[in-house]
DNA sequence: TATAAGGTATACCCTAACGTTAAGGTCAAT
DNA sequence: ATTGACCTTAACGTTAGGGTATACCTTATA
């Protein structure tokens, strides 16, 4: 497959999929007139990276994931720390975002939002 | 007061406060020394920008919201309207990263975590 | 056959919000 | 005079690509 077919197939850039090749998460061979070509392996490779993205792990975690993908001696228990700790920092981000939603939803009810310049938003900042 | 007794204040980094500074956003006086040293008024411009910050604002959004502050002919509705859109960006990555936390969850709890080799986690992203 | 269209390549600059050296100037105390 | 704590600027690194420029390759059409 060239670069266009797959990108499109998995809805990604092709800027993306060169990124990839680039810090070397995944590779393709290349044909006479030096075109990118995806291979089976390549193809399931790229979709296993683009599968773990979409789940929220870094490219650098996603880097770590293929390598147990295609280690057959591994241990699950590996895998799961990396999936725990993403999620760790999920619930935390989470957490966080709550916090501010809270406190902007109370500020914008606050507000009168009119052309007068009192504004509770500005002076909570200002306080 | 000087960068570092601030920065103390604050809770950020020196390397914040020259940033912002690098950037526009506050500024400073200069001692005979060339060391930066802060009045109250741009205290003040700081405190304010650190709690918008910590609202969650870009420092793009900090800019305005500053200018807004400063200007006594604001309109609240301004104001109110930056707050609003922070306020959906923020409600939507919840609402994303509450999906991602799913998924992974179920991940989590399938997987053995054992120094066995099968996992679901691995299978579900190479599916 | 020439050329235009469209896919592909590399390579460079850009983003946000600082973190992180590196290398050096200032100041007070020892 | 030296130490250590503070200050300075400059400049590269980070994340995950987006955007743009330039040029080569291939194919369809005039």
């Amino acid at each position: 497959m060239y670069i266009t077919e797959i990108s499109k197939k998995l809805k990604i850039t092709t800027r993306a999929i060169r990124h990839y090749e680039e810090i070397g998460i995944i590779s393709s061979k290349r044909l006479a007139n030096n075109y990118r070509y995806f291979d089976e392996a390549n193809i399931d490779k790229l979709k296993f990276l683009v599968r773990a993205r979409n789940l929220g792990f870094s490219l650098e975690e996603c880097k770590e994931l293929i390598k147990l993908f295609q280690n057959n001696n591994r241990k699950s228990e590996n895998v799961r720390n990396i999936a725990k700790n993403k999620l760790e920092n999920i619930t935390k981000q989470i957490n966080e975002l709550k916090d501010l939603k809270k406190s902007l939803e109370w500020l914008v009810m606050k507000c009168p939002g009119n052309n007068r310049p009192d504004c509770p938003i500005i002076d909570e900042l200002a306080k």
